[in-house]
Order: C-alpha cells, then sequence, then structure tokens
DNA sequence: GCCGTCCCGATTGTATACAGTGATTCGCGA
DNA sequence: TCGCGAATCACTGTATACAATCGGGACGGC
C-alpha cells in the first residue's frame, strides 16, 4: 500500500484551484462571497473554459457552491450539513486511528508535536487565522499517517469544509480547538492506546462542534411563512 | 440532520454522467475502455462542452480517468488502489453501524432483507451482473440507512470503484459477495449488536477482498529491468 | 533490412462568439 | 408619489473555431 496520486493533477485551471482554496482556508474569502467568472478571468489572465473548470472542480470538493445561472459563490453550509460533516469526521477519523497507531513512526509524531506548538504560538499571538489553520492542518497530517490516500482525501476535504463551518459558526472570540486535546491525542497514539485515543479524539471533535453556534437560532427560515411564524389560509401544496 | 441536497444537481452533462456511471455499474464498460470526446459527442447529441463536463465529474469520481492529451478511458485501478479502496470500506463502513444500528427502521431492515433475496436469486440465476450490481447496491443501501450525508457519498464512490476493481481482478467463476454474509450481517443490525455487526462487516469486506487475485503477479512491472529480474549494472540513479 | 526522421491524421486543450436568463432600473401613466 | 411594465445590463450556458500535442506510418539513408 503505497503513494499512488491521490489528487488528480489538474492542468491549467489548478493555479485556480489552489489558490481559491487556500484564500478559504486562511479564511480571506469568506462563505457566501461570490466568484464572479469575469473577475477570476481577469485576476489569472485565462478564459473563461479553464475558469469554469477549475470551480466544477471547487464545487465538487464542496469548496464553493454553483446555483445553476447565479454562478459560484464560496460555500455557505447550513447548521444541518455542518453537523453532519462533524459526524462524518467523528466515523472516519476515529475509524483512521488504528491504521495511524500501526504504521506512525516516532519521528513522524513528534514533527506532529512541533506542530502543535506552532499552533499554540499562534494561538497565544492573537493570530486566529493562523491558529485555525494550523489546527487544520494537525488534523489532515494525523489522518496523513494512516497512509490510505483514499481515507486522507476525505479527510482533507471534511476538514476544509469543516473550517468554512467554523468561520460561520464560530462565536467571534471564541477558541475552536484546542491545542492541549491535541497534545493528549498524540500521547495516546504514541502510548499505541487505541481505545483512549479513540475516546479522545471523539471528545475532541464534539467538542469542536459544541463549541459552535449550532442551536443558537435554528436554521435561518427560507420560507416567509415560516420567518413570520404564521401559517399560510389556504392549502399551497405543502411540501 | 436532515436531508439536504447531496449530489451537485448537475446541469445537462448529467444524461451523460448518468449513462456512463450505470454502464460502469452493469460492468458493460470494462476497465481501460476508452471514451474519446468525439464519440460522447455524437451519442449525445451535445457539444463537446458539455461532454467535458461529464468527464471532469466522472474523474473526479474516480470513475474514469483522464490522462493529459490522451483523453478519458475506464479507471482501471493498480492492486495497490484497490487494497487502500478496500481499507478506507471497511473504516468507513464499520466505523457507520453505530449510526445504522440507532436510526435504522425495522421495515427498513426488511426491505434491505428482500434485496438479499433480489441478489441470491440473480446469484442462481446465474445472472452475474445483475448479482454484482445487486450485491453494490445493498452496500450502499445499508450505509444510507446512517442517515448521514456525507457518509453516503463517500461510501457509493468507494462502492462503484469496488465494482471496477472487481470486474479486473475477480478470477472468472468466482462469487464476489455472499448474500449469506449479508445476512447475517442485518440480524447483527437488528439485534442492535454493535459489536458482532462490526466483526461481521469487517470480516466480510475483508472476504470480499481477499477473493480478488490481488497477489497472483504483483504490480505488472513498469521498468524492463524489473522484468526480466536483472538488476541494472551500471548505477543509474535507483529511485 | 533496420533505424531514424519527417509528416499527417486524430484527438485533446484553449479561446471566443453567441444565446439565454435573471435582476435592476428607467420611464410611463394613474 | 406610487405602481407597473418593459428595456437593459450583467452574467452564465452552450457551441464552435482554432491551436497544440501525440501517435503512427511512410520515406529515405545507412
Amino acid at each position: 500500500m503505497q503513494s499512488y496520486p491521490t489528487t488528480i493533477q489538474g492542468g491549467t485551471e489548478q493555479p485556480i484551484y489552489d489558490a481559491v482554496a487556500a484564500a478559504v482556508l486562511d479564511q480571506r474569502l469568506a462563505p457566501g462571497m461570490r466568484l464572479t467568472e469575469a473577475s477570476l478571468v481577469e485576476l489569472f489572465g485565462v478564459s473563461r473554459t479553464i475558469v469554469r473548470m477549475a470551480l466544477l472542480r471547487l464545487a465538487h470538493d464542496h469548496i464553493v457552491q454553483l446555483k445553476p445561472n447565479h454562478g459560484a459563490s464560496i460555500a455557505s453550509p447550513s447548521r444541518d450539513e455542518t453537523r453532519a460533516v462533524f459526524e462524518a469526521r467523528r466515523m472516519l477519523e476515529c475509524a483512521a486511528l488504528p491504521a495511524v497507531i500501526a504504521r506512525a513512526l516516532p519521528r513522524q509524531l513528534d514533527s506532529l508535536r512541533s506542530l502543535v506548538r506552532q499552533e499554540d504560538l499562534a494561538f497565544r499571538a492573537r493570530d486566529m487565522r493562523g491558529w485555525i489553520r494550523l489546527s487544520g492542518e494537525f488534523h489532515r497530517r494525523l489522518i496523513a499517517l494512516a497512509r490510505n490516500p483514499v481515507i486522507l482525501r476525505y479527510a482533507n476535504e471534511l476538514v476544509t469544509q469543516s473550517l468554512l463551518m467554523t468561520a460561520l459558526y464560530m462565536p467571534s472570540g471564541q477558541t475552536a480547538c484546542s491545542a492541549d486535546e491535541h497534545l493528549q491525542l498524540i500521547d495516546a497514539i504514541a502510548a499505541r492506546d487505541e481505545r483512549r485515543a479513540a475516546r479522545l479524539m471523539q471528545a475532541h471533535l464534539e467538542a469542536c462542534e459544541a463549541r459552535l453556534a449550532l442551536d443558537w437560532t435554528e436554521e435561518r427560515p427560507s420560507d416567509l411563512a415560516e420567518a413570520l411564524q404564521l401559517r399560510p389560509r389556504r392549502a399551497s401544496a405543502a411540501r
């Protein structure tokens, strides 16, 4: 089970994909922000064809939303989607832990520890963007130790989406992911304690989700009647 | 946690995507088969633009391979990829079982049992294509009971790829997935026995993988020297 | 006869032109 | 001043034209 091309090496659209993805991870592109094809054409000096390919790939990875006849905007996942993604992460990352424990080398765990130190540094420096990016990076590199390209790809997707959700639903001035929990997790892995590692990962991701304001106002009503808390007088095909 | 659009509703390219995907699931399109843009244009009566969008999506889902300047062919995953996909399935589908047990309704399990009966019928009728398709369908519908759209999407991808791998590496006249194992799995779920269900799923997927001829000839040598079982006389940058 | 080279056909990669769609705005009339 | 409708604009959806690239076959030299 060795490395094989995990992400299809794109062609000319790759720079656009990378730039948008990086901007989302750094939270420079906020959820909901529109991406018109024309603006990207101008920024990257390529034709709309290329831009559209990039947008199609970004949409497939749930980084942008693609509404017919309305173009692309940075995805702004609903609360339901957020809950589903965090549940999926709990399943997936916990399930990957045994492979991580079996295959991780001590020096890789050390490298992970130094990453957590950076994370803590960024936090103390009040560099929230860098800190959030680094804590995502931690999960990515942890799952990478399982040496399964398929799981790694899925985990990458989910972590990226989680960062979007954090940007959307994190109450300002709140913390997202504690570096301490990350360190404990590494220790459990180093000790080859599958049960404890799984328990810590589960609790950690639950805590991350709990810190988000997913319950404050349940799902902004998309329907006017619902928003006004009225029921339509006449039957109008209640879906 | 309700349903939200799990697959991005494509536009005009959807029929092409569906046709190719269905053909792969039915094993009418064999791995490695080439798909030229021109032929799809003719078959579907749309422009190359649309065909390319379909191919891009199919490539993203690892159903077709897209080599630069060489166009598209049905993916023919390597043995390493096959092992990785089956390992990922073990992780993912086992991890999803607790949610399945918690959320599945009795009538849904009954419907699943009738699916297994169909599967058995197809097997007895020597309808191998139908049988393989149905056994894939079983896994898909089982994971759907976890009611997590994200996990469902990933499971769908992996099952589809597994079918491709089965087409590639299944020794002819061999069985792939036993209907009996499927029934036992349903029973364990109905009994809400998480441990047994997980053990059965793990064993079942391991058995599926073991039936494939992944070890017969280890990875066809890509290098001439390796193929002739020689070592280069002079040092030539051994990678 | 064998090997290297050149050319040609087929196929993909990219750009652009044109059509269709949705939303905003402007103008007209009450 | 307000409401309503039509023209307009910005943008995306689709088709097509042109450029680039790769593989194979013919040709000629050795």
